[in-house]
DNA sequence: TTTCAACACGAAAACGTTTTCGCTAAGAAT
DNA sequence: ATTCTTAGCGAAAACGTTTTCGTGTTGAAA
């Protein structure tokens, strides 16, 4: 129950001045031999080190990088959180974690919290509803206080700050030129609502994809969720409205879906219609998460990298940081500033699996 | 580019002293109403907000829980996560976020990086490693300087604090029960080595509810598999481990699984050996996650309730943290405090889907 | 003997709060 | 006319550091 020590209880043991045992411990040459040896010993005896707190008052930063992302248990979201973390840990920073639950309250609230003085700066992904309102104020008025902001795959070109993206469109091209060279003379296309960029940016690279081998988009082979409810607790509603999509337009023979759920749930409708994967229908899903993995068949993927994404995100975000501590006193407007922002690509890769010949 | 204000500038700018500004954002009576309305209307204007750092170091406390997990891309983590973000936001704290990554020398750094004023207790689940070298003088260490700690999911009597573990045992002897209820003759049992107490617990629950049906257990049924190397990049050789095992027991017709990963391979394999799910045999497996749920056929589970598991250890330490904060002067030797600790059990819940009768 | 540098250390400020205590002036009570 | 309240505010300490700037002592150089 004995509280951590302090410099002053040190100097105090040792009758001599805080002073003094600060500059013994950093090893000070102002300091002698025999008594930086004898402070340097209590200290060791003692455990102590030097708190946290006080250190980030004193330097005006806290070596803490504040997270925040509309959710958690997303196998994207963590993989993006380890990246982070790793390179945070790396170069001496702490995360802290905060969820926005796609609220665009609790993104305010949350970022409000970590503002004042938690955070040397935020790594975060849009919160859905924020990118329905349409309202990024409080990124805005964050970054003008002097807090650096890093985005990551929900971003938006109304806030000025670095982002690292996926290329999202070339990874739909990719996926969807793959089925077309694997024969897929129909190809569907499931995806979301349009509002969140990163479903609209999929889309687009479905139809490039298509025309660029003279192909007209059908509308009818799109097919497009409204996600805004929980999906994970209405699955047969999900699986219903991909069956009829289905029965609707029999010729589907590929299927590029923009998530995972929807291509395992596609994969899953299929064989129930008594299509066999990949030989009548060929699947592909963006995002390579453990369903693709572990599904029967395994899905072919369109993969993000997330960890990647993550560790570019907190490399820009430090790299920033240590800038403004040492350019310090240099002055830079905001327009000045402006063109020095980042917009990292991260480049998708596809994995294939058994779900595409 | 401005700084955030302080209570200083407020000062200096409408010309009283620092405390008259202190305790007008208070309302303190102390002060006059004409002072209070020009300073808050001051403040609000530039929007203050108190520098957390500042309070934290007046306070001796930073509103921020640690959490130490060994790996975040994992849903049940990410669950635990979840669920004590949900509570700690409701209390005012935030939460800070390390990965020790199975590994023991990380875990330590990462303790003795927060440890340091940084946080006011720990949540945390014990890395594999730890628990292989059964070294924990860390945690205590950290306890003994005044830092409550709650351990969940795996935890480990050497260490008295606050615990939060699910009922392994008993969910294991549920599941096994509902394989025998539903005919099953032969119910294999897929595992984990034993120093993860959780395994041994699930193992111990196998073989009780064997026993309870006037059945011994069969050594051969048991699977022991060598989770130490990284099994997400081994799939076919837990593929291969578990077809072997399948093929010299041929007559298996019920399986139970410690982790969904075992459960939906199991699944995989006995489809490939030609039996039908659940008609030629059945299976369970723990752990509720993703794959459960969207694996064909579904598989049935027992749930753990990991965000439950989070709500509960972080209220178990924020009250703890808020009896210290009142109780405060009052003193107590380690073994008067050592009956106050409470250990909570969530019960785990069998759902059913496909994979049973 | 005087002067000077080097050495070893301490005092104090600063980071941004909150809070206790003290002080002044004005009005009320004596 | 003197004492007592009270309202309204400021000074200062404290939380735990680091760092700048003294300051006193010592031995050597002059």
């Amino acid at each position: 129950m004995k509280r951590k020590i302090t410099l002053k209880q040190i100097a105090r043991e040792l009758d001599v001045s805080i002073s003094t045992v600060s500059k013994a411990l950093s090893n000070s040459k102002e300091i002698s031999e025999d008594t930086t040896q004898k402070i340097q010993a209590f200290a060791k005896l003692y455990n102590y080190k030097p708190n946290n707190i006080a250190l980030s008052l004193k330097n005006r930063k806290t070596k803490t990088i504040g997270i925040l992302i509309p959710e958690i248990v997303h196998h994207f979201f963590s993989t993006v959180i380890r990246g982070i973390e790793l390179v945070a840990n790396r170069r001496g920073y702490n995360v802290i974690v905060g969820l926005s639950n796609e609220s665009f309250t609790k993104e305010i609230i949350n970022m409000e919290m970590l503002a004042n003085g938690s955070i040397d700066g935020f790594i975060l992904s849009i919160s859905k509803e924020t990118l329905l309102k349409q309202d990024y104020h409080h990124f805005n008025a964050t970054i003008n206080q002097g807090m650096p902001i890093v985005m990551f795959d929900r971003v938006v070109n109304e806030v000025d700050c670095d982002k690292v993206i996926v290329d999202d469109f070339n990874g739909s091209v990719k996926a969807v030129k793959k089925l077309i060279e694997n024969n897929c003379k129909n190809i569907a296309l499931i995806t979301t609502m349009d509002y969140v960029s990163v479903g609209r940016l999929r889309t687009q690279g479905y139809i490039e994809a298509l025309e660029s081998h003279k192909i007209i988009a059908n509308p009818n082979l799109i097919l497009k969720i409204d996600d805004s409810l929980d999906v994970e607790n209405h699955l047969e509603d999900l699986e219903l409205e991909i069956e009829q999509f289905f029965k609707t337009n029999g010729n589907i023979d590929g299927v590029f879906a923009v998530n995972e759920l929807y291509a395992v749930t596609a994969m899953k409708v299929a064989r129930k219609l008594g299509l066999s994967i990949p030989d009548n229908i060929q699947v592909i899903g963006f995002t390579d998460g453990v369903l693709s993995k572990h599904a029967t068949p395994s899905l072919t993927t369109v993969s993000q990298h997330g960890q990647k994404i993550g560790e570019q995100a907190a490399n820009l975000l430090i790299d920033r940081l240590v800038a403004a501590d040492t350019e310090d006193d240099q002055y830079f407007t905001n327009d000045e500033r402006k063109s020095d922002f980042i917009k990292v690509v991260i480049e998708t890769e596809i994995i294939e699996r058994e779900s595409t010949k």
